[in-house]
DNA sequence: TGATTCGTAACTACTCTGGTTACAGTTGAG
DNA sequence: CTCAACTGTAACCAGAGTAGTTACGAATCA
């Protein structure tokens, strides 16, 4: 549930991207490089990181994307509100229950509770991860090479 | 993430409904009455509950499914493993990133892990409600009404 | 035997997603 | 000033997933 997409994979992985030199704009086509995909995707989900406040982006010759605050003070809830909205991870019934049913009438109620529970669950783990976090991980796992290579 | 759908939101009403009068066969289409759906959606449900060993299945005259255990024995883990299998609530790139760049290469196994982690905590509050803490909120919220009214 | 019910296939309409092209607007360099 | 670079956004496409629907064979009970 939730939403079945991987906005928020690629979110991380831009950050993750300009954390490598911080204050260096970079610009979508070379981040698009190395998510591999268009540079138009890339310009959307930085756009939603740009609202968000996350990063800021310069236009024009030699601009590009970089991020607004340290890479530490950007959580994974960061950016997962930032692309994905306050949505919940779960859905309710796509059409409304039958109101005459003692069931049907209480259960969106409840479901919503139960929902709400557990989608903060997961929203905290993610708040407990930042971009630094990340970025240092995949930094020790060997992706030593620079972003661009020749 | 995950899977952007209603289906644990109408399995529980399912087994909710069930809890009603324990034992006794609820044919889909009466199910589906109280979901406001088809009776061929109810039966795909309760098919993968079924499979799950949540609820029984008589097919034939006064047939219908009924639980298959104790409604306090079924947690909505059981419910969403059931139904929406073991994939994680988040969605990792469509296409692989670029193997040539530092984070392109190894950004993958490390949000595998991070989104492990937040989709186990989620899954693990849903672990905490079972069938009978729905079943029972829905009656003491006003939900008295017969599953079927005349 | 006949009515009831499930299981499943097949089809449709709708939505979401990622990818792509195109183009106007902004910016910095020379 | 001019030009190349880069963003922002609209428009469109193909593919996948979802819910809904009809249809029908198989199983079951009275």
């Amino acid at each position: 549930m939730g939403a079945n997409n991987s906005r928020v994979a690629v979110a991380v992985h831009v950050l993750a991207y300009l954390a490598w030199r911080p204050g260096e704009p970079a610009a979508s086509e070379a981040v698009a490089r190395s998510v591999n995909t268009n540079p138009v995707v890339v310009r959307r989900i930085v756009g939603a990181l740009r609202q968000a406040g996350l990063v800021t982006v310069q236009p024009g010759a030699g601009g590009g994307a970089r991020l607004a605050r340290d890479a530490g003070e950007i959580t994974l809830l960061d950016v997962y509100r930032a692309v994905e909205g306050p949505q919940s991870l779960f859905r309710l019934h796509a059409q409304p229950p039958s109101a005459c049913c003692g069931v049907g009438s209480q259960i969106g109620g409840v479901l919503e509770g139960v929902f709400c529970r557990a989608s903060r669950a997961a929203q905290d783990a993610l708040a407990q991860v930042t971009v630094a976090d990340v970025f240092r991980e995949v930094r020790s796992r060997g992706g030593a090479r620079e972003p661009q290579p020749a």
